[in-house]
RNA sequence: GCGGACGUGGUGGAACCGGUAGACACACAGGACUUAAAAUCCUGAGAUGGCAACAUCGUGCGGGUUCGACUCCCGCCGUCCGCACCA
């Protein structure tokens, strides 16, 4: 019977509008099953939804999908990232205003995902550029200053001063601003600061706990923190030498222990005894001010040369009061770690050696090597930083350095300088607090207006939202809400005196740190609603980009410790379970004219020889060279539209190429073969699922008594398959599924010709438990094969069925033979046969005996159910 | 420099806890159907030698452990990513 080819575009409309009408997606509180939350990062409404969103979401979608089957109350929201810089740039660029612009992307981004058959609850849907959302941010962000996480303070930032704007170091390219070319200037600032360092020891002791996330995320992560065991230890000053009212000098170090390999000390331009000493030297003060100016750029930092300025002053060395070293003035030394002051000890630090050998200053080893002679062990133009035993070190001498660490500190914390402890040991730690002062238009109004009298005055309550003035113009450099003639303006809160609003905004990654959140109950009164949250949370699987590794993840890991703090959460820590997935890459194309070319520009044929891939311009015929597999980027032009491939093919043909081929946290190409060939199995699956239903037993018909081979065999394909793609989706190795899938519909389609015992029944189950296996990801044609198969209910509704144990083990199973390590034949044996019986049976094989070659049998190893080794 | 990941056919990848390497897909070749094409279906295929049976080699390179290594250990090489003067 010939059947008609299958309309994806035409059925998905139809099965979105079912979904949609039944509203079978809406989560709702409900205690008697377990819940699951299921999340993907939400979107930056740039514009257009491209292949990586396509990948996020697929993957998410599945695994929601496939837990509503397993009986889970799935929450699987979707919302916006809406507040940021490229909408601005659009008002700039475009004369639209940032908001009108973000809403237009927003509809067209919401169509294009509604596109792809997402099972999102969309009733939860909200952007972040919405007062109904940022006036519980603005709650929060008071509530978090009242707690003492929100604080002011001067900072240095990039200054363009043609925009009037703070630029972030990534926009600061040589040294100017990327947009105006002007010169950046170092400006001190007064900015708001989240005190996430408060937090810093138990972020960093709950990582050890993330079984569930990606071991290299958990590693940037204690890296970023970066914490360190150390010493603070403070030096005399030689008064003869010290400026006016300037005794000591405190540095922090990690190696105490080589404290008598010390010879100097060095200080930040920053530091106050720099600033004392260079207010008494022009010299000096010039070379501090060339240190502010010199690049902050990765790229500077890694060619800038170690540059020193000896302030002529001596500190003394705690250890010895007759020692005295020279106290630097260097550009190496930050300012805002440890204390902005070291001390060099040359021989163990290669920055401290570079250093010394370029102002010939000593080098006293001081740990000797493992298994080295100590009379000709000499450092040359690489410090020695391993460990081995103390040496010209006075009482340390012949301890490790870890024991040399201990007495140090045992020492200096018992004496005194100026009638405090020397020494106090410490832990340090690199990150630093977030900085989320933007001077900016387009983000959360930060809720605080400042009086002269009382100082920095949160918004009261009842006032919240401050909401953005709408009529604001991007026609000048500058931020708009400083402009504005009446917004600023505002009596003070506390004394009713004339004041001014706050505003600077908010960095939008506060936004994206508390959304997890608010999906839970989006429309509530308060920030959180406690029982919902109290049942959703925390996420069960987060999807994402691995680009948000450190900096999204522990952001939002600060906000859920600090809304836990403010009461309005009950959870430390708001992901059970991270995902990162690859990016989507595909080749790129250069005309011989040099212009890039797009991939619906180009066609690709195979060359003579059969292998050779030869491209060729549609439009012109010419050649066209292929490049490189790279990220998908407008610029390189290497992009394919989703829209194209969906309005083409369909939901169910992108998505499913789409978690085709490439594991989820690799990079996966997109190649046009590959989605035709995605676009050929929607087909198959069709025609397959229609043969075997004309061939098949009626729906819900009598199990037959018994089966004949063939059947009993698709019967054990089938079940074995609904096994593992179970487990693969569980695992995220859509891939794997995929494959599996594929070998199940092959088994289908070799059985359907063949007659045997039982077969029609077993025909039908088959078809059944492929479209099952295939739903979550093909979710529509799921729904079309469902309804051919006779069922009026929703596939998207139906349990996932249980695999029948008995037909996962086989009772015949196939192994190896192998004659020392080398395969040579295979063996069929029952299951449950015993070691003795194996061995016979494998020891009488032809491949077998040939290759024993007549040799003694010194051993034969025998792994049931595995392998049999004859070792000769 | 520090940290992390990866390296398997022409291509993407699979291989559970150390047990038949190359599942599945792409590309390719041959065949069926067709006047023909498209679509579809079937078959083949790691490399080398051989008509074949079969043999040898084979998971970046070099060692090691083991009856047996893509898998574990040591040392290299290469690619990619993150951080980067952190005392």
């Amino acid at each position: 019977m010939a059947h008609e080819r299958y309309n994806a575009p035409e059925r998905e409309k139809h099965w979105q509008d079912v979904w949609t009408q039944k509203d079978i997606f809406r989560a709702r509180e409900d205690g008697s099953r377990p819940k699951r939350y299921q999340l993907e990062m939400f979107p930056y409404p740039s514009g257009n939804i491209h292949m990586g969103h396509v990948r996020n979401y697929t993957l998410g979608d599945v695994m929601a999908r496939y837990m509503r089957a397993k009986g889970f109350n799935v929450l699987h929201p979707m919302g916006w990232d809406a507040f940021g810089l490229p909408a601005e740039n659009a008002a700039l660029e475009r004369k639209v205003h940032p908001a009108k612009w973000t809403y237009e992307n927003i509809a067209t981004m919401r169509r294009q995902l509604k596109s792809m058959g997402l099972s999102i609850d969309w009733s939860r849907e909200f952007a972040t550029c919405d007062p109904s959302y940022y006036r519980h941010q603005q709650k929060l962000f008071i509530d978090m200053f009242k707690a003492g996480l929100v604080y002011r303070k001067g900072a240095k930032v990039n200054w363009d001063p043609v925009e009037h704007t703070v630029l972030a170091n990534e926009q600061v390219i040589e040294g100017r601003g990327w947009r105006s070319g002007a010169l950046v200037e170092q400006r001190e600032l007064e900015q708001w600061f989240f005190r996430i360092t408060a937090l810093s020891e138990e972020l960093l002791a709950a990582l050890e706990t993330f079984d569930k996330w990606p071991d290299y995320v958990v590693t940037q992560q204690i890296n970023w923190i970066g914490r360190s065991e150390g010493l603070l230890v403070r030096w005399a000053l030689d008064a003869a030498t010290a400026p006016q009212g300037l005794g000591e000098v405190e540095v922090y170090t990690t190696r105490p222990d080589t404290l008598f390999g010390a010879s100097f000390v060095a200080v930040s331009p920053d530091h106050p005894l720099a600033k004392a000493a260079a207010a008494g030297d022009a010299r000096l003060a010039a070379f501090c001010e060339e240190c502010r100016r010199s690049g902050t750029s990765a790229a500077e930092l890694e060619t800038a040369e170690k540059k020193g300025f000896d302030t002529g002053i001596r500190a003394v060395h705690p250890l010895d009061p007759a020692w005295t070293v020279p106290v630097y003035v260097a550009n190496f030394v930050l300012m805002d770690y440890g204390t902005g002051a070291i001390f060099g000890c040359p021989a163990h630090d290669q920055r401290d050696l570079d250093f010394v050998r370029k102002y010939g200053l000593p080098v006293i080893p001081v740990v000797l090597p493992p298994d080295t002679d100590a009379a000709s062990f000499a450092i040359g133009a690489t410090a020695y930083d391993g460990d081995g035993t103390m040496i010209n070190s006075r009482f340390l001498d012949g301890l490790t350095p870890k024991a040399a660490f201990d007495e140090v500190a045992r020492r200096l914390e018992a004496s005194t300088l100026a009638a405090a402890p020397v020494a106090a040991r410490k832990t340090n730690y690199r990150l630093r607090d977030w900085l989320i002062s933007r001077q900016r238009y387009w983000g959360c109004p930060i809720p605080f207006i400042h009086c002269d009298s009382c100082g920095a005055v949160p918004v009261p309550d009842d006032d919240l939202p401050v909401k953005l003035p709408e009529d604001v113009t991007f026609d000048q450099p500058g931020n708009p809400l400083e402009r504005h003639p009446t917004w600023k303006h505002v009596n003070c809160p506390s004394c009713g005196a004339k004041a001014r609003r706050e505003t600077d905004t908010m960095d939008t990654f506060a936004d994206s740190s508390w959304y997890i959140v608010r999906y839970t109950a989006p429309e509530a009164a308060t920030p959180v609603d406690s029982a919902a949250a109290g049942y959703w949370l925390p996420v069960d699987q987060y999807i994402g980009g691995k680009e948000h590794a450190i900096l999204h993840l522990l952001y939002a890991r600060f906000f859920t410790r600090a809304m836990k703090i403010t009461g309005h959460l009950r959870i430390d820590e708001p992901f059970s379970s991270v995902f990162t997935q690859g990016i989507v890459i595909h080749e790129t194309y250069k005309a011989a004219d040099g212009r890039m070319l797009m991939p619906i520009e180009v066609q690709i044929t195979t060359g003579p020889d059969g292998v050779t891939r030869v491209a060729t311009e549609i439009a012109t015929g010419n050649p066209v060279t292929i490049g490189p597999v790279e990220k998908m980027s407008k610029s390189k032009k290497n992009v394919v539209d989703p829209d194209d491939i969906i309005t083409h093919y369909g939901a169910d043909t992108i998505r499913w190429f789409i978690v085709s081929d490439s594991p989820p946290d690799r990079d996966v190409q997109w190649t046009e073969s590959g989605v035709e060939a995605a676009g050929r199995l929607v087909q198959r699956v069709w025609r397959l699922v229609n043969e075997a239903i004309d061939k098949g037993a009626e729906k819900g018909a009598a199990m037959p008594a018994g089966f004949g081979p063939e059947a009993e065999a698709l019967r054990r394909t089938a079940h074995k398959t609904l096994a593992n793609v179970g487990r693969n989706i569980e695992q995220l190795r859509h891939n794997v599924a995929v494959a599996q899938i594929y070998e199940l519909a092959n088994a289908l389609a070799g059985t359907l010709g063949k007659s045997d015992e039982g077969m029609p029944w077993a025909l039908r189950e088959a078809t059944e438990i492929m479209v099952q296996c295939l739903g979550p990801i093909m979710p529509h044609l799921g729904e079309e094969c469902w309804a051919r198969l006779g069922y009026n209910t929703l596939l998207t509704e139906h349990p996932w069925p249980t695999p029948d144990a008995a037909l996962l083990v086989d009772d015949t199973i196939t192994i190896a033979v192998q004659v020392n390590g080398k395969r040579r034949d295979e063996l069929k044996i029952a299951r449950t046969a015993s070691r003795q019986e194996i061995e016979t049976a494998a020891l009488g094989l032809e491949a077998v005996v040939r290759a024993i070659e007549g040799r003694a049998i010194k051993k034969v190893i025998v792994v049931p159910q595995r392998i049999v080794n004859v070792v000769v």
